[in-house]
RNA sequence: GCGGGCGUGGCGGAAUGGCAGACGCGCCGGACUUAGGAUCCGGUGGGUAACACCGUGUGGGUUCAACUCCCACCGCCCGCACCA
């Protein structure tokens, strides 16, 4: 194309140099800046969801540089997962090899978008180097008590043929990866104890003032703390209890029902050798059934029966009927619920459908409720009736004065409970670090020693679809000796999540290569927390809890100083086209090499940038791409030809005071871009109106320079303006920028150079545009001296005779003078 | 159901309570040209001959002034979803 510059050539020879000698270098005297992308899946192609991540950290991480910051920004890959191991069961290509292909090749695009990557960090999960350090971590946690194994009930996943955590299974119950429906089964799994962290992954949420409201908020949502009593109800006839969880002890006088989750313990003992024994028997099995199913289904169906056993209200006295119904859950509190239809909504619905008595204990202030024409539970705060002593109370005090009573009787205690379950991290699967526990017919379970670290992953295994990890085919990794007896024992065949491999990556790169230790300490003091961390939403849960949870382990073992691990967070939305995801089954993928290729990585990065505001959802527009293309060509159009008449005069910065007219003008909005790009940088992360700051720049400096008679120009201005230019517009667009910069007679590297300044002086305005309105109303613009105050702007513009011909007629009631901007007449 | 977000031209999107629609795309016109799907310049919310006037999902409210703040509602998106 005839007329456009060559970006393949400038971007191929920048990359090319700054590969061999980086423009910049580590300076410890500065402040340090730790700029993080999510890393990504080496699935072997770059999507525009990679493109818009790492094109948003690359502004931050060359914007904090040139601001005087030393800047780490690595980069590496989530190498272990299943993609890698599926790909070896069916294509026969061994998950190790696949994997680093896909790293080669993913690694020349992101070094085709001339992201400022320090390489020389790079790091990969699947590398020996790296998971030995994983298993490290794990031992960490097994020998501070939060890494234990149990015999659980765990959700499987059959295309992924393997169980996952609960922080995989999404929407209506199917696989975070694969979408199956995801089912049930009992195996015995490793865990961490994250529920120990439970109170203070919630408390320090406050800490993260740097993070949008709404990921603290799915994170508190999803620890899920609330705060009630544990009641015991003994059984009628034995010594055997059942307790309950209730945030509501104020009304415990309103229990007319217990209920127990289907698949609680108790069950089968209460119903052996009754009469209703195998009709409870089925009722279960059923209720189990349907909970497996899509739950959505039921459509929130209240179903139960009855045990047929009775237990004992511990402040009435009263016996109640046992029942089973399916809309308790046994994984939440103890099981069991106690059940005060009147005021709950779900007891309402089921007492009422099912037939039991429903007991008002709360009324609402000044005000009865009516058991004929309840349509709802009432589950407000009142006042206490039918409650024996408490009667008259508040529900509030009522609350305290119950579990105050229950807990002198011995029956009840202040409980808080968490929705947040242990992090189930054993994988039945190949790729993946191993687990590294040997078990000792004698010893027992035994950790592997650190010295023996790695437990290396065999490379000779068959890859079959069984369910079972490939390694318990591999009489090599299986059979071993006890580091404690030194007799035979067997590896744990198992793997870790590889959630466990990127809860903590942040950390290596600081060390990427040390081999006597995870880290350095001195390198992790030096650049942790992560100041700015950029990737997407969908991560809001699953990573960035994992994170938290061992930056706390962590910190606790004396390991790190940091208490949170990202101080920052920036989530960016997704790249849409057609208003839908892009997606192969759709069809609407653009693929970012294709883009790269025909038009270059500075608009590949410049559009996705210029788009939308990085939160928010991107709709990819081939036009608007080829928009992106037209600006950068307008400004090597412009740069280019003047470039050897600019390049005596690097550095030049005339005075504001000393130019007038244009030239002032062009003075002016050369700093007030730089102050609106700094801005929407630095404060805002509002990159597209940055650009559009700068394209309006470019606009005006086309205007000036076909304006201006050569012989008029002012070749210092037009320096400071290209100058300014070329350093705003470096960190969106590295190649072309730093092309300019040499060819406009500089030395060193346009990233290499500092920000520029806001001259303040030259953002003075003789002149300024004042609205005149009249009741709100735009009635005129006058231009004004700048800086008059109030009461001077007021005097001036009703002194204008044409303002005085609007006021005509009228009465003037008030005037509000807006010095520099507007004043509005208020008449009758 | 609960929690969060978003509704602005033909489109993507701008607007510390103070000139709605910056910037870009698209479209229209002009210049240059053998040519233009290159480039440059101008125009572009609706409405009108021109004014007036009407315009930020809907209806209220606060204010001299509301896209912006408050209340109610409608629509779309995301998260959680029988959590006791």
């Amino acid at each position: 194309m005839a007329g456009h510059y060559d970006f393949k050539m400038i971007e191929t020879k920048w990359q090319e140099k700054w590969a061999i000698t980086p423009p910049v270098e580590p300076d410890k005297a500065r402040p340090k800046f730790y700029c993080l992308e999510m890393f990504p899946y080496p699935s072997g192609k770059l999507h525009m969801g990679h493109v818009r991540n790492y094109s948003i950290g690359d502004v931050i991480a060359r914007f904090k540089t040139m601001s005087g910051h030393e800047v780490l920004h690595p980069m590496g890959w989530d190498a272990f997962g299943l993609p890698a191991e599926n790909a070896a069961i069916s294509h026969g290509i061994h998950p190790f090899r696949w994997t680093m292909d896909n790293i080669d090749r993913m690694r020349v695009q992101l070094k085709q978008l001339g992201i400022s990557y320090d390489w020389r960090r790079e790091i990969a999960t699947c590398h020996p180097g790296y998971y030995r350090w994983t298993q490290w971590l794990f031992l960490q946690l097994f020998h501070r008590g939060l890494a234990y194994k149990k015999k659980a009930t765990v959700n499987w996943c059959p295309s992924c043929a393997t169980v996952l955590a609960n922080e995989q299974v999404v929407g209506e119950g199917v696989c975070e990866r694969c979408k199956t429906s995801v089912g049930k089964r009992e195996l015995s799994q490793w865990f961490f104890k994250i529920t120990d962290y439970a109170e203070r992954l919630l408390s320090d949420l406050e800490l993260l003032q740097g993070w949008p409201e709404k990921v603290r908020i799915m994170q508190e949502n999803w620890i899920g703390k609330s705060t009630g009593a544990e009641i015991d109800f003994p059984l009628v006839g034995t010594p055997d209890k059942i307790t309950v969880f209730t945030t509501r002890p104020d009304t415990l006088y309103g229990v007319t029902y217990m209920v127990l989750a289907p698949e609680h313990p108790l069950v089968e003992k209460l119903t052996a050798g009754t009469a209703g024994e195998a009709a409870v028997r089925e009722f279960a099995a059923r209720a189990r059934a349907m909970s497996e199913m899509s739950r959505t289904s039921q459509d929130g169906e209240k179903v139960g029966m009855s045990t047929g056993a009775f237990c004992r209200n511990p402040l009435t006295g009263e016996d109640v009927p046992i029942l089973i119904a399916n809309y308790v859950l046994l994984e939440y509190g103890t099981g069991a619920v106690m059940g005060v239809p009147a005021h709950d909504q779900r007891d309402f619905l089921f007492a009422r459908a099912n037939g039991y008595p429903i007991r008002v204990v709360v009324e609402p202030p000044g005000a009865e409720l009516d058991l004929e024409s309840m349509q709802e539970a009432y589950e407000e705060e009142g006042v206490l009736v039918n409650s024996g002593p408490f009667s008259g109370l508040p529900s509030g005090e009522g609350k305290k004065a119950i579990s105050g009573h229950l807990a002198d009787m011995g029956a009840g205690r202040q409980k808080i409970n968490y929705r947040l379950r242990d992090w189930l991290i054993s994988r039945q699967r190949y790729w993946g670090a191993p687990i590294p526990i040997v078990y000792c017919e004698s010893c027992g379970t035994v950790p592997v020693p650190e010295a023996e670290l790695p437990v290396l992953l065999p490379m000779d295994v068959a890859f079959k679809p069984t369910g079972q990890s490939p390694l318990n085919d591999c009489p090599e990794f299986l059979h071993t000796t006890c580091p404690g007896c030194g007799g035979p024992a067997r590896r744990e065949t198992d793997t870790m999540d590889t959630f466990m491999c990127s809860s903590w990556y942040y950390y290596r790169y600081t060390s990427p290569r040390d081999e006597t230790e995870a880290w350095s300490r001195t390198a992790v003091d030096r650049w942790l927390p992560v100041d700015q961390y950029v990737g997407g939403v969908e991560h809001a849960i699953l990573h960035l809890l994992y994170s938290r949870f061992f930056t706390k382990v962590l910190n606790d073992a004396g390991l790190v100083s940091n208490r949170e691990p990202f101080t920052n967070l920036l989530t960016q939305g997704m790249v849409l086209k057609d208003g839908t995801k892009m997606s192969k089954s759709k069809g609407n993928v653009v693929s970012p090499e294709e883009i790269v290729d025909r038009l270059g990585a500075d608009t590949a990065r410049l559009f996705i940038l210029f788009a939308a505001p990085p939160e928010r959802d991107l709709e990819w527009s081939d036009q608007g791409v080829e928009g992106c293309y037209r600006f950068l060509n307008r400004v090597y159009r412009l740069v280019e030809p003047l470039a050897g008449s600019l390049a005596g005069w690097t550095g030049s910065q005339p005075h504001a005071a000393a130019l007038v007219g244009v030239h002032r003008e062009i003075k002016r909005l050369v700093h007030q871009t730089i102050r609106r790009v700094t801005e929407d940088v630095e404060k805002r992360f509002n990159f597209n109106t940055a650009v559009s700051a700068v394209m309006e720049l470019v606009n005006a400096l086309y205007q000036y320079r076909d304006r201006v008679p050569e012989v008029d120009r002012r070749w210092d201005l037009l320096a400071e303006a290209v100058e300014t230019l070329l350093l705003v517009l470096a960190p969106f667009a590295p190649h072309l920028t730093e092309e300019l910069w040499q060819a406009t007679g500089h030395g060193a590297s346009v990233h290499a150079t500092a920000w520029p300044r806001c001259d303040e002086e030259a953002l003075q305005e003789d002149e300024v545009t004042v609205v005149v309105q009249l009741n709100g109303r735009i009635k005129d613009r006058v231009e004004v001296e700048a800086g008059l105050d109030a009461a001077g702007l007021e005097e001036k513009i009703m002194g204008l005779p044409q303002v005085q011909d609007l006021l005509v007629g009228k009465t003037v009631v008030k005037v509000i003078p807006v010095p520099d901007k507007l004043v509005n007449i208020v008449v009758r």
